[in-house]
Parts: structure tokens; C-alpha cells; sequence
DNA sequence: CTGTTAGCGCATTCAA
DNA sequence: TTGAATGCGCTAACAG
């Protein structure tokens, strides 16, 4: 039954130890711990240095990360939070954090809340144990007041700690964040709407209680009114951040409203819902019909038939970004990263009939 | 310039300490130990319990996890290694992993190699040096013997340390693996287009060396043999895993072999590429002209039009099981499970024209 | 340039 | 049930 490699092992066998390379090179632990961690500075003669790095070779040492975060009060991780790690739009921000991190020689630990709301207090109190030297709040912050207290206070905390924190899109005043032009993007693909024509501009949103959304309506509104729309009551339908939720979304606002010709999905997931609903559910053509607007410009709206115009947001760019912001020593300020929106016009969007 | 509630912090104001709890609820550090980490046994007092708990609330403690990785010889952490988070195929796998680790109270530490060869081995290293518990390697096996030698020592070793590692798709017999069943499904795939009376059927490949790559080309093979298909000097065409070398390639096979009518792509990327590289560059209708099959069925697979007929892989399952296995304390053997596929018809293929 | 020493925060024997 | 003592592997003064 025994294997000739038997695969059997007590817990930890235990590791090689930098003591055991230093004996082994005949050094001191200090030394080999300078030459095999040292910070750049050549502080060990060539003799030795050659001595204890034949000797890690050797004894294929591994150095033990925990054993320095202890040693040094400090990490090389740092701390992802997004809602779904399968959602293309945090798909791009963690592609892009989790390139800037490996220039950073950093470990990205990610944590998925799956829109549960008490998880993101949670994970951060996770990261703040594992001594992550810092974590990016990916998600959308949330008009919980009583949840976004709880989560400032566990910031306060980690900050007191040392540890930094950056947010894409606002949070608070005090916070380091790299904002993405929301309001400017909802406001944009609204002109770029009225442009073509369209006066009657429906809106499927995502939950109200998100910041993201919220900001993206408000630039949407503003810019209908700044158009001079008709002040006819909002033709707004709210569904999940989801593909199923966008279609149902989509659905329940043109039956509501079929004096409708274009609308405004705020994100591309439920946007690629939202096309299926008029077309299977509603028999309505795109954009012949019904011209369509996504947000996020996520890798397959391109794809999806009609090809979706949306809103394009720099999504890898913002999950550089926020690494940078977390490496970068910030003085007393807290700092703040714009980052534009931009209106790729496709497939989905035509002139208004008539 | 100073704030009221003022940033600047020391590199690190520490955090409050176990052994400050204990001295805080009048109670040694063992009994604090006991009952703010102990396992599950009640073997501390009910008074002495409410204090130390009384304690850790008011000084806000959070308890360090390295220190505990270090004194315990074992951490919470486990490692996963993609090839890059952006892509569906990953980010499917990831969110099964992560779902599962949540259950597990277990913190996922993700890597990306951006598909460059050597970043695996390091990754794996860093994991190692991280003390993680376990790795999920879930990009595939490569065809590079000197890389696949060198990462089965570094296995080896993590292995010897105590950590564990599953694979998602074959990489050894003595390695713990989820296998998806690409053989079958490749099969499956030229089984539905030949019932379709397809007789001429390319292949638009990823990257020959990847393992995955070749299994599922070899089950199409395999089951165009065994259908008796004319044994034609094979119609395939390799391309990068990514949308332009799906888009690429697609456009290669059908300039060479304009008597194909259907093509299968070996994952549904690329096949997004392959439609509009037919569509958009070569003006065949799909799936009138030719009809195309992918692999995967990622989420956005329904929503191309037409919508892809693809070969649907458990992708989060394969996630789930990996974490799995990865707790499941294993004997000598190793483990394997394997995962089926399942073609699903959809608007891109029809029958052969003729 | 190199070695000695004293912790880092915690889990865990071992005694009491 | 509780506490005292030891060490996990490493870094960072501090001395030489």
C-alpha cells in the first residue's frame, strides 16, 4: 500500500530555517538574514555572501513570510475586497491591481463579498488580522449609514494600526480613493441620447443603495434637466447588479413605459440581460426600436449583437491606480485619483424614429 | 495643515496585543489564548471567559495572524494560481474556490501569471514562503518537461513542508487533481456537428504546449476518427487563449480551408474572436455558411449572437472541489475528481448546408 | 563588515 | 481550570 514517494506527512514537517543555512554556511543568523533579506544595501563581504546563498541553494531554503511579518510589524499583502471576483467589471479592477502588485513584488489577497452586506466589514477585519499592509475596498460604497459607520471605524482602526486603505469610488472625505467619472459617464451617455435624437430616456439602475448607482443616475438626471427634458415623472427600474436582473429590469420598464426610445442600463452585465429581455421577452428590436446604453465598457459588450455602446470607464487603469495610491506614503492629506468615463458608441444606439 | 482627526501615523502604532487583553481581563496570556483562539474546547471558566471576552471588545483586539502562522507552524491562507483573473474560464474557477474557502473560514491569496511560463514556479514560491496551507494551481499543464520538472520540485518541497496542492486539469499521477473533461468534451463537440451533417470541421486551437489545449483537440480528433471522417491533413489553426487569437486564427483556417462548415474553437474567447472575425473580416454568415462551436460556456456565451453552442464545463464546481480537496486530509493515494462536460445547443451551429 | 542579543505576538506544553 | 515558561523564525538594534 506504501508508495515508493510516500505522500504521507506529519502536519509541518517544519521548513529549513535560516539558522540552518547560516550553520550550514558557517555565519552567522544575522548575516544570512542580511544577505538572503537584506534591503539592497550590500552590507556583506563577497566571501560570505557567496557562502550563505550556495548554502539556501543547498538546503533549498524557503524564506518564512509570517516569521518576518512578525519580525518587521509588517507585510508585503495587501487586501482585495470585491463583491463577485466572476464579475467582469472586478475582474478588470483586480487584473489591473494584481499587475501593479506583482511590479510591487506584493501579494494580493482577494476576499468576494458575493454582495453580502455584512461580509465587507467582515473580510476587513479579516485583512487587518492577516496584517495585510494595506487593502483596496473594491466595491461600491452604500447609503447604510449604519454599516458605513461600522466599516469607517474598522478603517480608523487598521489605519491606527499602520495599515492603509484605498477606495475606488468615494467612501468618505477622508479616504484615499480613486474615483471613476460616474456622474460624468451617466451625464455623457445621456447627451450622447438626446443627440440622436431621443427625448424619452428610460433608466434600468442597479440597487439604489449603492453609491455607483446613485452617482451614475444623478449625472443621468442632471443632464436631463440640464437638457431641458420633459419633467415627467422618472422612468427608472431597479434590479440586481446582474444579468437576470437587468432583463427583468428592462422588461418591467418598457412595458411600464412603451413611449420609450432609448434606455440607459447602469452596467454592462445587466445591459447584456437587458438586450435579451426586449428582444425574447418583448419582441423589440435594438436599436431599431429601442436604443440601448451599458456602462463599464466590460471586455464582451463589443461582442454581444447589437455591439453595446456604453460608457467606458478605465477599470485596470483604477486597479493600478489604487495600488499605486497604497505604496505611494501619503502625508496628512488624503489623497483622490479622477479617473475619466468616455462614451463608445456602437450597435445599440440609433437615431429616434421619426 | 493638521487634520482634526489627523493621518500621520508611526510605520506602525502596533496594535493591541493578546498578551494587553489578558492583562486588561486579569487573566494570564494562556487563558486569553484559550478562549479568544482556543479550539472549540470550553476549557476556560464562565467568568474568566466573560472577561477576557469583555476585554478583547473594549480594546478593539484583532488578533494577529502571522504570529499565530508562526507559533502554530500553520496558517488559514490558501494560494490560488490563475493565468489571469480577467478571464471568465478564471474568474469562474476563482469564485468557486472562494465561496467554498468562505465556508472553510479560509483567506485565498490569488496569484496571475498573465500567462508568462516562469511565473507559476515563482508564485508557487511565494505561496510556500507565505506558509500557505494549500495551492490550487488552476491554469494548465504545459508540454515543457524542463518547466513541469521544476515546478514538481517546488511541489515536492511544498509538499515536504506540509502544504498541499490540488491541480484543476492533469499535471501527474501523484498529484492531487479536479479534472474537467476535456477529452470528452472535444469529443461531444465533433459528435453534435457531425449529427448536424457536418463532415468538414477545422479546429481553431489555443497555444499547442498548453495540456488542456491538447486534450481537448484530441478528444475532437478521436471522435472524428471513430465517426470515419476522411482523414484529411488536419484543418486547425492555432491562436493566443484571447479574444484577437481566436479572432485570428479563425480568420486563417477559413481563408485556408473555405470547404469547412463548421469550426470548433477550443474556448469561448476565442470563439467571441471567431464570430466576428467571421462575421466582420470574411463576410460568412454563422451559422448559415458555418456553424461554430466553443468551450466553456462562460457566462457571456448565451449572449453573442448568435449565441454560442458551446461545451459547458463545471467551472465554479471545479473551484468548489479544489478547496475541497485541498481541507479533506488525504491518505497515501491521491485524489481525483473528475467533472463532466455537456455540449449545449445553441444559435451558432445548424445544420450543414447541402 | 560581522556576530550577539532581545524581542515580535502567540500557542502550547507542563505544573500547579 | 488556570498560569508560567518556552520557542516558532526572523529582524533590528547594538557591539565589536
Amino acid at each position: 500500500m506504501a508508495n515508493p514517494r510516500s505522500r504521507t506527512r506529519p502536519a509541518h514537517t517544519a521548513g529549513v530555517t535560516l539558522q540552518q543555512v547560516a550553520r550550514q554556511a558557517g555565519v552567522s543568523l544575522a548575516t544570512a538574514s542580511r544577505v538572503l533579506h537584506g534591503s539592497g544595501a550590500r552590507t556583506v563581504g563577497e566571501e560570505l555572501r557567496r557562502r550563505v546563498e550556495a548554502a539556501a541553494e543547498e538546503l533549498r531554503y524557503v524564506s518564512n513570510a509570517p516569521a518576518q511579518a512578525l519580525a518587521r510589524a509588517t507585510s508585503n499583502v495587501v487586501g482585495l475586497i470585491v463583491h463577485d471576483v466572476a464579475d467582469p467589471y472586478f475582474g478588470a479592477i483586480a487584473a489591473g491591481a494584481m499587475r501593479a502588485a506583482r511590479e510591487q513584488r506584493l501579494m494580493v489577497m482577494i476576499a468576494a463579498t458575493f454582495r453580502e452586506p455584512g461580509l465587507e466589514l467582515e473580510y476587513l477585519r479579516s485583512l487587518r488580522a492577516q496584517r495585510a499592509r494595506a487593502v483596496i475596498l473594491a466595491g461600491s460604497g452604500t447609503t447604510d449609514t449604519e454599516a458605513t459607520e461600522r466599516l469607517a471605524e474598522e478603517i480608523a482602526g487598521f489605519e491606527a494600526d499602520g495599515g492603509r486603505v484605498v477606495c475606488i469610488g468615494d467612501r468618505g472625505p477622508d479616504l484615499d480613493t480613486v474615483a471613476m467619472a460616474n456622474r460624468s459617464g451617466g451625464g455623457q451617455a445621456v447627451r450622447g441620447l438626446w443627440e440622436l435624437g431621443h427625448r424619452r430616456i428610460g433608466v434600468v439602475a442597479g440597487p439604489s443603495e449603492l453609491l455607483t448607482v446613485r452617482h451614475r443616475l444623478d449625472g443621468a438626471r442632471r443632464a436631463l434637466r440640464g437638457l431641458g427634458a420633459p419633467a415627467a415623472p422618472d422612468a427608472v427600474e431597479t434590479g440586481d447588479f446582474t444579468r437576470e436582473g437587468g432583463r427583468a429590469a428592462a422588461v418591467r420598464l418598457l412595458r411600464a413605459r412603451p413611449d420609450l426610445t432609448a434606455v440607459l442600463v447602469l452596467n454592462d452585465v445587466m445591459a447584456a440581460g437587458a438586450l435579451a429581455g426586449l428582444r425574447d421577452d418583448l419582441g423589440l428590436a435594438v436599436p431599431d426600436r429601442v436604443s440601448v446604453v451599458g456602462f463599464d465598457d466590460v471586455p464582451f459588450a463589443a461582442d454581444l449583437r447589437p455591439a453595446l455602446t456604453t460608457v467606458r470607464l478605465p477599470l485596470e487603469a483604477a486597479g493600478e491606480e489604487a495600488v499605486r495610491l497604497l505604496l505611494d506614503p501619503s502625508g496628512d492629506e488624503p489623497r483622490r485619483v479622477d479617473l475619466p468615463a468616455e462614451l463608445v458608441l456602437r450597435g445599440s444606439t440609433a437615431p429616434a424614429a421619426g
